[in-house]
DNA sequence: GTCAATTATTGACCAAAGGTCAGAATCCGT
DNA sequence: ACGGATTCTGACCTTTGGTCAATAATTGAC
């Protein structure tokens, strides 16, 4: 059965091969330019095998948001291992996510694009399942440290609010926000001139006003942040310098 | 030259017209059942014509948004006529921006739409000028409410947040979640039962985290709500009112 | 090693839809 | 009524998502 092994792994290498194609296009040069015909020239086969793998293009687009999905969870996790009380470790999750947004900003095209009714309706439910599946995952590992939380007896959730009610807002703002600073160029005119900060601040006050402790007065969550980016994000911490040392360069040529 | 002002009236009423025939396309059956043929066809005039109005399909999206933002702008100015402290009249605001996304969920599609990096670069910077003004219009009313906070010492922003990003992150939190709550089916299972207070319950929550007075436990802003309502969305809750007994019945059936 | 059956791959083909433009139709001032 | 300007038309072109009959490759029984 060693054969039947290795036809299921080229299979399974294929398909990755062909979301490897996928997603640069989508993301350099938008939706549309996802071609069916440039994938099957690009990676080298006839469009029909394309067509063995998914049965439509917007299909794909599910496929990397699934994968968009699993590495952000994955980069979560990476937070949440971080040692303290609830609040220090949402902060944690904070910093995954912040990262995350801006590192990959190619991940959010594609989480945008399959909210898309005309692209959402054309997909297999059986990927669909993937996804929420995907979405379940990570929104349970932010759950569980607000539960945490009121367990601890850090946080009293108001009557009639869940946590995974407040998870959902946290998720709706940091969504919305870093939605809207990659695609929105009208930003900085409007007078946004630091959308990241604001994000940050406003995440602060928020869990402040459901009275989360330790509150934002009580702690230092700058140092908190710092600890949690040398602790468990060095890499993207370089990486960030890089990406900041690059921007200046350009200002300053 | 009262004919050429006929013509010129019989130009702008087409191009309405076409957008009437437009919206309805996008929202019930999504971005790729909007068609150029078939809003040639229900508009009785060739394609060409069409063409003539709106130089790709893309400008037609933009056309709609500048339209929707327009109407959630007046809808926002009905509620900032209420009269009361500065977070009375943001309050209002947030009534005036429920109702709009729960009586509208048409205008939403499109507002994410005309988001999509390759619909945006498709069109004339003239008409994305105009989507910015308008942008520009509704965020000034919303951030002249805040201003009046700080300026009534009801207010103190923390350094490094202005105005306007205060009003940014009320955009994000209302944005992200209105999104999600149109497109997402899964919330639901997700443990997401009422998205709709959750989001209301959360914005107040963060203004209480900025301290911005009177905080929540020093007014009863659902009475707040309540006579905002009433006094500036006696139509609107008549329709909520219409929509849930339409909602009730389908259950019971 | 051979061969038939099964499976995988191909690319010509189709239909739908965005977009163009030369000519037809209409309008308008004289 | 006329001629020039403007508007409108729809046949036509191109691109592209998607199909499927024909072909090639693989497999396993003998």
């Amino acid at each position: 059965m060693v054969n039947i092994g290795r036809k299921e792994r080229e299979y399974q290498e294929r398909e990755q091969r062909i979301l490897e194609i996928a997603r640069p296009m989508v993301v350099r040069e938008g939706y549309h330019a996802l071609n069916m015909n440039r994938i099957a020239e690009e990676l080298e086969y006839s469009k029909g095998t394309v067509y063995n793998h998914f049965p439509c293009k917007e299909e794909i687009i599910l496929a990397l948001a699934i994968q968009t999905l699993e590495a952000r969870t994955s980069m979560f996790q990476r937070g949440a291992k971080f040692v303290g009380r609830s609040r220090e470790r949402m902060q944690a999750i904070g910093v995954a996510c912040e990262l995350f947004a801006r590192l990959h900003p190619e991940h959010f095209v594609v989480e945008q694009l399959v909210r898309i009714p005309s692209i959402w309706d054309k997909t297999s439910s059986r990927r669909q399942q993937l996804l929420y599946r995907a979405e379940t995952d990570c929104l349970t590992l932010v759950s569980s440290i607000v539960h945490a939380g009121v367990g601890a007896g850090d946080l009293v959730l108001p009557e009639g609010l869940n946590a995974e009610e407040l998870v959902f807002g946290l998720w709706s703002m940091t969504f919305g926000a870093y939605s809207m600073l990659a695609t929105n160029s009208n930003l900085p005119a409007l007078g946004v001139v630091n959308g990241y900060d604001a994000v940050r601040s406003h995440l602060r006050h928020m869990l402040d006003g459901y009275h989360w402790r330790p509150l934002d007065a009580e702690l230092d969550y700058d140092l908190v942040v710092q600890r949690v980016l040398e602790l468990h994000f060095a890499d993207e911490m370089a990486q960030m310098a890089q990406m900041a040392m690059a921007a200046n360069h350009t200002t300053v040529d």
